[in-house]
DNA sequence: CTGAAAGCGCTTACAG
DNA sequence: CTGAAAGCGCTTACAG
């Protein structure tokens, strides 16, 4: 590697000093346009590389932004993920990724390291069992948070996720409407806000259209397509057998219908399920999953719009705007089959 | 936000030189351990936050691992990051994660900002048309990189990627020896190595068997589960439609396999599909999906212990070791059925 | 429109 | 075992 290029090297090379090199290479107003053509051309032909670690020292500005989700293989949070991206790129803001596998230790791991960074803010979908505090700790510390999906009781941060609730409620009620009258609810956490909302809002539409709610129809904790595969056989097993089930997320059910396949069984005929997310590849699995639509593209986008704002002094509530979910038929769902 | 704390802000608390107390805190023997003790006491007590932007700047180290692959959202890349994510933590290394999603621009930005970081290496899986001079250029300004799945003609890096030819000269063998004569290919680009050495895998045992090859038969292009479903309509329409297809990677034989069954024909009995990867949905796919196994969590352990080989001094040799596949047989492939 | 100088918060020889 | 001082490569008032 050849002698290290930096802004003095420039200066040197053209008799200029480094103040007006630094101004030009980014387009300051302040420096004739001769002389910015001048050093930009010449920074290019030597193959100068700005020093954005000596730059942030002196600004405390780092053009980070941490994203740190449960798991990025979750196809869930890839898809948020990607509207983050195209976001974050449009104003040449860097990212950097974690997963923390809801664990509290990785997550703040991975906070302490943005802190180190000097990074300009986080995007978040909190780790079970986050303390508020944890989120205060890093706004105090000059790093601002947003969270997605999952939200923290008494975090004064911005939220985005889906009226979860509401959207089992919907495909609660449409399992219903077509006469289903035992429906398991497959999959999920209590200890999490969504867990919890999207548990009550099966419940909440189970109770609404006066039907019995048996505690060993719910089975859960599956959150992947695995466990979904290996809760098929438990459900199968059920005293008084659901006709059909609500599933956590569209990983769930895509892998309850495979087990449910497996075993002989036509779901979408014998069993009708219902997913949650509405994955790319909800459309075409086999059959196609009835699900509701989560707005993964929308929680990304306006988390990372609403990051964007605060880095750039806007005031940004701590809103709890949910988006509304959609309920989105194909064929995983029928009239109940009697045995 | 309070006064921000630094090294000074301990030294001058406790009497001591901020040589002293950077010293203490990455707990350097030059340093008694009473005070040293004393100095990580108080600098916990009051909150402090190490500014690693500082450091590396003075130390040219950032503790920074680039990864950039063509997308995160697909499970096979999705499998190798988290085998590096495993191994980058055990030493301590932040990773920023980027997609090129084949766009040479976006991977040239991504490498730039890596530069610009100065970060201590790259480990990529090189998007199409990658020219050797960028990975030479990224070198010469003391960015290492290592790469993975994919090679890039005339680098001079390390490269940790999968037998290709061999790995579909496995899954089209299998097909032979079950008494299939027309075998399609579906997916991939001849873009990549990977994309040549399969097909040639394919090809080279279509041959030795004596087997007739149709340009027809193969269907080259899709890559994800939806063009897989999207190619089936084209598979089934085939004039002397084939017996059996040979897929690209496990997201297009899953995709087929639904479109075939979206057509009434049952994958595995009326048509035998293999896949490629072995990734974990393979196993829980309907049928479970015969597939050949191609070592992404060696891919990835293998290409992060390299790079972290090379920043600790040692002399890493520009191998070319491939990871030897294996096929795993399940229930996507039996005997021919003629129609 | 341009330059000289200070300073961001660390680490590293060097001296004692 | 500890301290004083220089310097990593930028940016930003300030002066002209």
């Amino acid at each position: 590697m050849a002698q290290k290029i930096k802004l003095s090297t420039i200066a040197d090379a053209l008799g200029v000093s480094t103040a007006t090199v630094s101004l030009a290479l980014r387009d300051s107003p302040l420096v004739a346009d001769a002389t910015r053509d001048r050093i930009k051309d010449h920074a290019r032909a030597i193959g100068y590389i700005y020093n954005r670690r000596a730059a942030s020292l002196r600004t405390s500005r780092s053009g980070i932004v941490g994203v740190v989700v449960h798991d990025i293989m979750n196809p869930f949070f890839a898809e948020i993920l990607r509207s983050i991206e195209s976001e974050l790129d449009r104003s040449r803001q860097t990212f950097i990724l974690s997963n923390h596998y809801d664990q509290l230790e990785k997550q703040r791991t991975f906070i302490d390291t943005l802190l180190q960074l000097g990074a300009d803010g986080v995007i978040m979908s909190p780790a079970i069992g986050t303390p508020r505090d944890d989120i205060v700790m890093a706004e105090e510390n000059g790093l601002p948070a947003v969270l997605i999906a999952r939200t923290v009781e008494g975090a004064q941060v911005p939220v985005f996720r889906g009226d979860d609730a509401y959207g089992t409620g919907l495909a609660t009620n449409h399992l219903i409407s077509l006469g289903h009258k035992r429906i398991a609810m497959i999959g999920g956490t209590d200890q999490t806000s969504t867990g919890r909302d999207r548990y009550q809002g099966y419940v909440s539409a189970m109770e609404a259209a006066g039907l019995d709610i048996m505690p060993h129809w719910r089975i859960p904790g599956p959150r992947t397509k695995q466990a979904g595969f290996e809760a098929a056989s438990r459900f199968l097993a059920l005293k008084d057998r659901p006709t059909a089930a609500c599933c956590w997320n569209d990983l769930v059910a895509i892998g309850l219908m495979n087990g449910i396949a497996r075993a002989g069984l036509v779901p979408g005929v014998d069993i009708s399920v219902t997913g949650y997310d509405d994955l790319e590849e909800a459309a075409i699995a086999t059959p196609a999953l009835t699900t509701v639509w989560n707005g993964q593209r929308e929680v990304g986008r306006q988390a990372a719009r609403a990051l964007l704002d605060k880095l750039s002094g806007h005031a940004v509530r701590p809103s709890q705007e949910l988006i509304k979910p959609e309920l989105h038929v194909r064929q995983s769902t029928g009239k109940p089959v009697e045995r």
